[in-house]
DNA sequence: GTCTATACGTCGATAGAC
DNA sequence: GTCTATCGACGTATAGAC
């Protein structure tokens, strides 16, 4: 590579960065992060080991934006069933998103596992609060038009969101633990419908 | 000290462990688990820091024991109040158990956010996983009996109980980091009411 | 990106128990 | 006298500052 970075080198870099994330995003979501070696993840890139460390900083760094890529997705497609459509009701976008969160969790178990409750570094523990804050302003806002519609009782919209964002996280770990360590199926239906049960009867 | 251990050495060892790990809880309450540094604990504890080796493997099991002697001291108290006293209804010691789980993170503010919230080490994080189920398991049980007594509605216990839990860390996760971070007081009693109504209505 | 400061964990020496 | 617990300085890794 050139020493100076021309139009070609830098999407170059880009696409090569890009390549790497999506392979660790691949191994973290079949062995979890601690299935995350350098080494395996610069093979499927199919770059050398060493190159990893040109594009980031350390393991840690790629842990990261492994955790940050994976999960502005999630983010993203509760934010869309919380505030997207205005003609829903208040309450059913709340049972919509809890069932897209946990329906996505189960689905992609390894992966959900590891963004929510796989211990890893504390880089990565770190990003957990930050995106934790995120679903919890997303849910802040739901609440806060569901009490002006009354449609939910009067409550302080911050602290009910950050317990739903606890509740889901947690209600989750458990059937998630099980699920990875045994490699069995999940109850889905009776378990969505009882985290929405909880959460419904919380706000209301 | 004698080279084979006799009573008296055992008990000398004991009571080095039992002021090293005091020191170390001591000052993971002022500091927080970054805070915890091998060679401060040694000094506050009166040995040398190489010596702390000969009690911990290393510093990642000094840091889950300190977790380990700081949580059971809490669950035990959940555990008094939410199944102790029988003669209490199911609902009033479901609003005592988060009086007093909120009560004491809101005073021991740097102790509780070093416990539920800090990024740790895995190893540490490890034992949050543990210790959040047998919070799980404690509200399990009470949950069961509020059913069976009909103080609550029909739901998968284990389910609730998990969500419980989460909202308690999850509610007390912001609060607290506000607090720690501008030493500031939280308001507690909004807080603590706004945390007991989202439970109670989740389950009855 | 380099440099410094700090902290983990080891090791040889020492002192003191049996 | 033998053996071991303790000491505390040092090597090495790392993280944070400029």
């Amino acid at each position: 590579m050139p020493y100076r970075p021309t139009e070609k080198t830098r999407a170059h870099r880009e696409a090569q960065q890009k390549n790497l994330l999506k392979s660790a995003v691949k191994l973290v979501a079949e062995e979890g992060f601690k299935g995350l070696k350098v080494s395996k993840v610069a093979k499927r890139a199919d770059i050398a080991t060493g190159s990893v460390y040109k594009y980031f900083e350390s393991k840690q760094a790629l842990c990261a934006e492994v955790f940050k890529v994976a999960t502005i997705k999630e983010v993203e497609k509760v934010r869309q069933q919380a505030l997207e459509d205005k003609t829903l009701s208040c309450t059913q976008r709340l049972l919509n998103t809890i069932e897209i969160f946990a329906q996505r969790a189960i689905q992609g178990r390894r992966l959900s596992y590891a963004l929510i409750a796989e211990p890893v570094d504390p880089a990565v523990e770190t990003e957990r609060l930050i995106y934790r804050k995120a679903y919890a302003d997303i849910f802040t806002q739901l609440i806060e038009e569901g009490m002006a519609r009354e449609e939910f009782r009067p409550q302080p919209a911050s602290i009910s969101a950050a317990a739903i964002v606890g509740t889901l996280s947690e209600s989750l770990v458990g059937p998630l633990t099980t699920a990875v360590e045994s490699n069995r199926d999940i109850e889905t239906g009776d378990l969505i419908a009882a985290i929405q049960n909880f959460c419904l009867g919380a706000v209301t």
